[in-house]
DNA sequence: TTGTAACCGAGACGGTACGTCTGGTCTTCTA
DNA sequence: TAGAAGACCAGACGTACCGTCTCGGTTACAA
């Protein structure tokens, strides 16, 4: 989450040899100012020479670790990220009830305009610097989509859901859906519109049933 | 689509005064150059001296007519989009068939990358500059809502989906999906994918059926 | 002293084809919105744009009369300049008496604040554009100089000069103490510096005395 | 004569903190190009950029060290002044020959095209930008002033010439005679012409012989 | 204990792009 | 056909950052 990319200090690397240490202190400074510069300016007004200034830093300092400004956003960002939602939705109730839990808690963070602003943040990110959005997709997205994914692949095999649906393509539509509504319309995310699309959406995967009994929340 | 931004010459406010007129020329080769320069260069190395450069024009004669780089990017895409996708889905089948009708034509050029590299560009132009999101909002997202929208409405009308689901939630599930394959999972869209969400999406309107017999399609 | 460069309406060639006539009131304006530019804002930072606005007039009917800023400039300055010192000095009294009036005359305008400012924005325009230096030299140094330089003439003809000396270089230095001090060493210019060197030209001028003995070198 | 006028790094305030030092090389290259570009195009048509890319460097190299062009034109011209006429005068023979020498090599210079050519672009410098003006004159004219004056006074000391007189505005008729001839009048200026200038002057400053009769006005 | 090598802060460097302003030209409408 | 208005191409202005490169100084392991 906040290793640096151009030295990733994998456990083989590691050179012991003489010489200074990383300023943990630094890091934590750049960091820290980055979030802050996010929230008061976004990310097009955010320069590396302003989180320099911010954090007490010298830029050199920003360039030794990190390849861009969006690389730094992606660790600032990462750093404070709710460890709730990259975890797995749970698994103790029905399908049903574990993914709207875990996509409601996603999805106040999203109302939250703080990280509402850093989500935008580090979508612009990702927008302009294909490594950054590499990096995001695997340290964010991705954990998200499978942990998504294996909780209907589980419901698919309890017979919750239809074993055949594309799972991907669906979470792909929850995840879309919340950065559209935080990207492109702006303002408009609500719990009930979240709601209403996992209404439709795990209605969708229902098991097709020979006789449709009593239905299971909002018909 | 094309109008300029600063001063919109709307039917009524034409004051035939005195003065030069505005070249129509120069706002096409602005145009026209700076769909040139995005696909060659992206977004963000796009610059609007680059744009004047190129379009043999002078940097005032952007600036007078245009705030912002992203609005100029948000004309110059407007300017080519393809009309289909502008029209609502046909009326003429079911539900289901002009639907992945529409989207499936939609998909198509966010599958194109020419199109797929001005749909980026755009969405980088809205996120750093909220009056060029507004704009595009209006002039292109919210049209295909609507469209979508008026389309499944008919559909609950006729007794074909649920009336009481939230089309908005779907429609943006939808556009959403398309949205983030292009920016957030790049190169991933696929017809297959679309129809996969399609599927959940539309199964998942569907009335529920006493006894519902054989199933529609992918059953 | 204000007619146009570029098609001097000298009595002859007025051709009163058809057309509108050139606008008076235009002309009028044009000099004397300089003139105002001039004192509020100096030479360098006049631009015709300001001028043209400030007289209500377009940038056009500038550049269709004057081939450029110092030109505009020139003919405002000229306009105003006192009739008094372009008419030569007097002959009625001593050449000491004479000069001293007429210089003092000259003087005093170079000491009030909004005519040197004038002077300097003159002197401006002649070191940018030599056809404005050498407008400004014929319409207004030259009848200085041919003025005062005529004077001693006539003193040296009455003997109360030396016949043999350089009257220009003498002349020059006078015309050329006020603009160094204006330009230069501004806001030195005092009426006592110019007696002081008076009283050292007039002297050196001064027939040499009956019996002048060991003299340095071109006695 | 070249210190940065920002800056001075005058002998005291030198603060060899951290960070990189200024460039000589660039400083050097940067009046050499300025010194190039005012021969091939005059002060006016100069620009900043044209420096920078000249001299090979940013234009922000420039700006971080001077305040305005004419402080860097000034600065160019300054570093190459002949060392000659910023020393006083000799003192060896006869004030006639000593301001006589002095005043011949003064002139020499600025009847060299490319000297004359400098000065002119310094004096545009010094009428556009009141603390240019006030550079050149501490460094530049303040100093032969004072050398001139000097030099007069010693002569008036030793009985040479008047004492009584007002040196200052003798030595701004000299001093502006060279300037006006080079700069309003140009291409007049002869050695000739300075030294019947020194004939008046030098007459009128010399000690009143014995039997002055009457007089006009000071004496 | 002392090299010595990497890190740190500061900040100057050569550049690119910005958005504004001006210059001079051209076009359109009015008088 | 002149004049007012104002859009046009061109390019300089001074600012802000970029990413790189010295600097002098500080750790902290290794000889």
């Amino acid at each position: 989450m906040s290793e640096p990319s151009k030295t990733p200090p994998t456990s083989k690397d590691v050179r012991p040899g003489p010489g200074r240490k990383r300023s943990e202190a630094s890091r934590l400074a750049i960091l820290s100012a980055t979030r802050e510069l996010i929230g008061e300016l976004g990310y097009e007004r955010l320069s590396i020479g302003g989180i320099a200034s911010r954090a007490g830093v010298g830029k050199d300092t920003i360039y030794r670790w990190w390849p861009s400004k969006g690389m730094v956003v992606a660790d600032a960002v990462l750093e404070e990220a709710q460890p709730f939602y990259l975890a797995p939705p749970a698994r103790g109730g029905s399908v049903d009830q574990d993914v709207r839990a875990w996509v409601h808690a996603l999805a106040r963070d999203f109302v939250d305009p703080v990280r509402a602003g850093r989500i935008r943040a580090v979508t612009s990110a990702a927008s302009e610097d294909p490594a950054t959005a590499e990096r995001l997709y695997e340290r964010f997205t991705q954990v998200q989509r499978t942990g998504l994914i294996d909780r209907l692949r589980l419901a698919a095999e309890a017979g919750e859901v239809r074993p055949d649906a594309d799972f991907g393509a669906v979470v792909d539509a929850i995840l879309g859906s919340l950065m559209y509504w935080v990207t492109a319309r702006r303002a408009d995310l609500s719990i009930a519109s979240v709601d209403s699309l996992l209404d439709v959406l795990l209605r969708g995967l229902r098991v097709a049933p020979e006789s449709e009994p009593a239905d299971g929340r909002k018909a």
